[in-house]
DNA sequence: AGACATTATTTTAATCCTAAATCTTTTTCA
DNA sequence: TGAAAAAGATTTAGGATTAAAATAATGTCT
């Protein structure tokens, strides 16, 4: 049995660098592009989609969270221009998201910048430790979180 | 100059191993407790910092989130009866938390779940293997995200 | 002492997220 | 066919969070 005080360490640990990061990353999003990293992440994937789009649904399932949070944060960018929604022609419940032009361009530049930045971030690196990195993070057993985010993404 | 997939995915990773335990621990703090994983932090830092208790301000920055976020957070706790809030009668702007009786008992509970919950999720981990992952995130570059938390902890 | 700045906290408005209720459309099946 | 069940999405209510405005108490300076 392993000392229980490094353990809870490397969780405080885990979770402070994860958090960092992803509050310097959503900060520099809001102050450059006016966008949150939950609306990079919806413009991401309807980007990887294609002209195809995403249902609700899917789109749901690859940024795990609920469809009601769908619903919401595209809302703001639908307003924006930057994605359109339509009606599935084939069943009318289902809705189909697709970055437009203009979400396409500004998603380009987005995508760019956090490059950048996540490369910046993980300057101090070799590629041996942050295969190490991954390896270990594997490891975690976390109960009840699905493991499996792209189970279609084959 | 590293692949900037390797890198990205090192951080998606990340990101999603923190968020899963996270979430995990949140559930089974709501399911059990009917706490959140916000309130609990909030009487962990009652409970370390004892009678003296800890003034708002304090407490934030312990916490690293916004005095408001603190004052909503304690709102329903002291409803509960779970902390206590009293003004510094030194300085009658000052707002001094403190945990109840009642507080640092559901506390101790709590925090016997969480550390057998963070043992399990480690489980996996030799000692050497937790040393090389905190190594392995200290080298980790969040700029604008204040890395000392604990300057006074000393 | 009085006015002005500073400090500590709370309040307010907004975003992000969830769970549960609702609405619409499709599917099932008797 | 028609009623009930199921499925897809939105709406609603509420928690957690922030930034910015408001409130209250203290400090400072003349």
């Amino acid at each position: 049995m392993i000392d229980e005080r490094e353990v809870l360490r490397s969780w405080l640990d885990l979770l402070t660098a994860a958090n960092a990061l992803k509050k310097s990353v959503d900060t520099r999003f809001r102050c450059e592009f006016g966008m949150s990293i939950s609306r990079f992440d919806v413009m991401s994937a309807l980007d990887r989609a294609g002209p195809e789009g995403l249902r609700a649904g899917a789109l749901s399932q690859r940024l795990r969270v609920t469809e009601g949070n769908t619903t919401q944060v595209t809302a703001p960018l639908i307003r924006e221009g930057l994605v359109k929604r339509s009606t599935d022609p084939e069943d009318k419940r289902g809705a189909v998201f697709r970055l437009t032009r203009k979400g396409e361009k500004l998603f380009a530049k987005m995508a760019d910048s956090h490059r950048q930045w996540i490369a910046d971030a993980f300057a101090g690196f070799s590629e041996p430790q942050l295969k190490s990195l991954r390896r270990l993070l594997a490891r975690l057993d976390a109960p009840g979180a699905a493991q499996d985010a792209n189970k279609d993404a084959a």
